[in-house]
DNA sequence: TGTACATCAGTGAACGCGCGTTCACTGATGTAC
DNA sequence: TGTACATCAGTGAACGCGCGTTCACTGATGTAC
């Protein structure tokens, strides 16, 4: 049964967005084709209409993934008006820390999502993920104002990342040691330049 | 062919031991039970002579792993000499962010090598995980020394985790992120208190 | 101390399952006239 | 615009491989006498 052209598009940036979300709370390894599939509304078997390998459709799911992360945060960097900006700022980064961003099934930030699992995919994956971390890295610096470094910026972004990480790591055997991280990472928080 | 009681109690110890060292290297899925009794001089099938399963064995090595980590930050913060606790700790962070701490194949820090995956391990190694971060940031936390808060110090320790987390996930795709990422890292690093 | 038997660590083949990938088939869409 | 045929997105069975786990077997160790 054939269908439009138009409507197989919308079904593969259907398996790409549902793929994302599913890479995203399980990672790569722990996704199936007939799972990620499914929750596209189609069966296994048309994969490979649309893609060459799993391989690949995990390089576009991350690809696609970074657009929205990177996106959100230039959004922050590009208000002109820096008391609006550092404020914007300040609140991602609390959200970031939040409870809710920890107990997400699928982990908002990609890095928390891939980084320790990228250095084992396909050449492919790790490359667009690179890409990514490079985008997302300049974003956040520009986000932390004029005011702050470059180097000052990664460090506090590794602080982010290591504390969701961590949080995330230990939240179904010690919720109270997670509740701990997240604060003390809020705690360390430097208020944005204005 | 039946050998020593006392020669398979260290058969265990070994698989334990070089079991430890691979999944640090390739995490607890990448490792399968034939590859790990070979690094110990073993056959697959004589895996179940010592373990229930292959959690149980994920469990126990974890436990190794955090043993010796904890260890080693414990062996600093127990330094009477203020001043060469300090020393000690100082070292001991510059060497956590070092080039040859993220080109080592098997991850030191036993965070790194399993935050990501460990929420999808089944819960024995869950616990286990859980059980050693705490002891962990109690040595950590101790190693910062009297001036410092309990909270700064784990949201140091995050950001340690996170930077060279984020630098092995870019090292091979990208080397000079990689190493701008330890940079940074390694510059916002507050001096110990003495 | 010596002998006979039971035990059990180690071996390697086999089982069963999950998963990425392939393939023959279907039937509506796209196209050539 | 209408007709005939080729195309190809989607389907579901099947293939092949890897892996955790099981099992029958071996033979030296451990033990009972």
């Amino acid at each position: 049964m054939r269908i439009t052209r138009r409507q197989a598009e919308t079904n593969k940036a259907k398996v790409v967005e549902s793929a994302a979300a599913l890479f995203r709370a399980k990672g790569f390894d722990h996704v199936n084709i007939a799972d990620l599939m499914q929750a596209a509304g189609l069966t296994h078997g048309g994969f490979y209409n649309h893609f060459d390998s799993k391989d690949e459709l995990e390089a576009e799911a991350c690809a696609h993934i970074f657009e929205k992360s990177v996106g959100a945060v230039a959004a922050i960097a590009d208000l002109e008006d820096s008391a609006r900006r550092a404020e914007a700022f300040d609140a991602y980064r609390r959200s970031y820390l939040s409870a809710r961003a920890r107990d997400a099934e699928a982990a908002r930030c990609p890095m928390v999502a891939f980084a320790g699992d990228v250095g084992r995919q396909p050449e492919v994956v790790r490359e667009e993920y690179a890409a990514g971390l490079r985008r997302y890295l300049d974003a956040f610096a520009r986000a932390t104002g004029e005011g702050r470094s470059r180097a000052a910026a990664i460090a506090q972004f590794a602080a982010l990342t290591g504390a969701l990480t961590l949080a995330r790591s230990v939240a179904a055997a010690d919720p109270a040691l997670s509740d701990e991280i997240l604060a003390a990472a809020a705690a360390a928080l430097e208020p944005a330049v204005r």
